[in-house]
DNA sequence: CGACACATGTAACACGTTACATGATTTG
DNA sequence: CAAATCATGTAACGTGTTACATGTGTCG
């Protein structure tokens, strides 16, 4: 979805060739987010498909180039005018893998918790380093990256909190033994009616 | 990938069923994430092609279980092993947003992170309120629910930065003159060599 | 000439979402 | 009985990723 919008909105500055699009695209990311150049045209192709733009003949260098409808403009301007839900946003898998690392016996959730944050710490510096590099004018791929950067200190501050929250709760329900690494067997959790017939 | 990964975790602690996994993946996520069960025997298809997990009989009241295989285990400890990079995250549809936002002429931006702050904020309320839901000793939901809130904080306090960055410059180079909304025309952008043939 | 960037496309595959089909059991 | 819940699955569709095929122009 943020390809094919993101495309629509080069293509509202003008019309605008499969190869040109990636580079615009990639320019405004800092590369954060490389595109491939397949996709380029695939999603062009669905944007025809779907009446959000259409083929704009070659040029004289033999660019195939494409121009945003009127459809498509309004598509566009719906997008910028309703806000990104969490329904939109995939599930994190950071998120899950912790709710799973706590649940599950055998894990040591506190050196998951710990690599995690040295991985984000690193992640943290490439993006300041990063920063600098960015021209002073280049508003966009700034914005992009403080992003990342508000994101990864927000994802540090919340392993800490995760580390405090276990490390409390390890004190409470105090040793959990080191099992003999898998538990198999019968299910603990059966809720459920009975049922025989299937298909 | 979240998905393949949480039901291997879950059915590392025992043989479970399909319905019964996505009960138990929902309740970990508190709904959050809601699972569609369809979802759930699409994967463990999978699961059972990579021979991460394989069919595992049915009970007396006609569950068809499902259990864990080495390999599936090898493969969860190893998730839990490495942490998540941003290599592995979708692109965020928000940070493109913007990016485009302040790129394309005869958009509101200012608009946009505003809409978007009051969405994030009502979520963030949205939140709290779930938090005095979760059971005190259901930790998963718990930190799940606090991953939400670190994120939309810093989602929020992005966007107030945003706005100011997008002041700043608006100061330095003036009125942008509201155009006739759409500029379409020969492209701003060519660069390139010539090329001919195709195909 | 050979390597590389430019440029357009296709095919295969993985994953996620939605909707649908089917049937048993429980509960009001 | 009717509606809701439990339970298992399939089909269709959209999107994203990777790899491949093909060819031109530039530069060392």
């Amino acid at each position: 979805m943020s390809i094919k919008h993101g495309l629509l909105a080069l293509l509202d500055q003008g019309p605008r060739y499969g190869y040109q699009l990636r580079a615009e695209f990639e320019s405004r990311t800092g590369s954060t987010w490389p595109l491939n150049v397949g996709q380029v045209y695939t999603t062009l192709g669905r944007l025809d498909r779907d009446g959000l733009a259409q083929p704009d003949g070659e040029d004289d260098e033999g660019h195939v180039f494409y121009r945003i409808t009127d459809a498509g403009r309004r598509e566009l301007h719906a997008w910028f005018d309703e806000p990104v839900s969490r329904a939109d946003r995939p599930r994190d898998e950071l998120a899950i893998k912790l709710a799973m690392a706590v649940t599950v016996p055998g894990v040591d959730v506190v050196a998951v918790v710990q690599h995690q944050r040295a991985h984000t710490l690193r992640m943290l510096q490439d993006y300041t380093r990063l920063k600098m590099r960015a021209a002073d004018d280049d508003l966009a791929w700034q914005l992009v990256l403080e992003n990342l950067v508000f994101q990864a200190e927000a994802e540090i501050r919340w392993l800490d909190h995760c580390e405090a929250r276990i490390a409390r709760r390890d004190l409470t329900a105090p040793a959990p033994a080191p099992l003999p690494a898998v538990s198999d067997g019968a299910p603990a959790v059966r809720g459920g009616r009975t049922r025989k017939g299937r298909r």
